[in-house]
DNA sequence: AAAAGCAATGTTATAATGTTTCTTTTCGGT
DNA sequence: ACCGAAAAGAAACATTATAACATTGCTTTT
């Protein structure tokens, strides 16, 4: 059942967020949008602007106070709540449920499988790709007749660069 | 790259929930905190017997009311957040991260490494061990130079009975 | 026995996160 | 330009979680 070893990357992808430009990822998203016929608004956009401007997990209240900041107007839970469902639904974004924050996708064309390592120390969340554990959830599911709709996986810990700064 | 044949149980274990009865869940918790010299107290007993008496997960508030209705006083919620800190540090429950809930784990015993299933109809989560998936998560976080203290795996979707009852 | 130490718990207030409801605006198609 | 649907604004509310500080009960020390 199991393909023999033409799969993708086994797992990373630290490149995803350096590659390209924050403007670049923006640009992407709005071609998807237009492609798909759905609507980037204004609104959205500049959600997903601001989230690409930070380099770490965002929550919500954080993404309010940033658009107010931006637009110098008084903007509701509502509004940026509704943003990020959008953006989520899209595949342009992802919450990280163990920090009650949204992070970038970086690859929002593909239908996408990400995993998070969270560093508990920077707070950074690295993205990485590895189809193996999807298979293997799908595989599980499957042995109890689940239909699985979304998968979460995050693993805690301390980043490389953490770790290195903590020893010294 | 991928063992033969020799490795655990690949993956499920609905009997989990079913084979022993919440007052021997209780009592197993028990006698494990007097062989590692950590306190059961009332409080935190009460709490745990609280989540084996659900089938589902629980959330705070409702086990806040639960507890409230149980003694016929008022607890605060500090109290049960920190009964349930305590109990998750001893592995006897686990928090599902995207429903805010928390669930009593099965095999306090083992140091586990459990994910969880779960049914976006009937609420109900099914928690399976997958030693695959952790080993992994092990492979991803090594590349990464990450160190991993703690995993967090969810799948959501529509479980067989629900899947049986919608296709009904 | 009185006092000090300590872990657990209680109490109050508040922070952080997320949703409901209803109204108004905007946008795409005719 | 008009109409209907989608999106956004506004206010209140609901849920989840923690901070800060006081109290209890038990043990150890004096």
């Amino acid at each position: 059942m199991s393909k023999p070893s033409t799969r993708p990357r086994p797992g990373r992808d630290p490149d995803c967020r350096g590659r390209q430009s924050p403007r670049e990822r923006v640009a992407l998203a709005v071609s998807i949008c237009e492609r798909r016929g759905v609507q980037m608004t204004e609104r959205r956009r500049r959600v997903l602007e601001l989230l690409w401007a930070s380099d770490k997990p965002t929550s919500a209240y954080q993404l309010i106070e940033a658009v107010r900041l931006r637009d110098s107007r008084p903007v509701g839970p509502p509004t940026v709540y509704r943003a990020l469902r959008f953006l989520m639904s899209q595949g342009f974004v992802s919450r990280i449920e163990s920090l009650n924050a949204y992070v970038p996708c970086a690859h929002p064309e593909r239908d996408h499988d990400c995993l998070f390592f969270i560093c508990s120390d920077c707070r950074t969340s690295i993205e990485v790709e590895d189809p193996r554990i999807g298979g293997l959830l799908a595989e599980d599911a499957a042995a109890l007749g689940f239909v699985a709709t979304r998968r979460t996986v995050e693993v805690e810990g301390v980043c490389a660069r953490c770790a290195e700064a903590g020893a010294a």
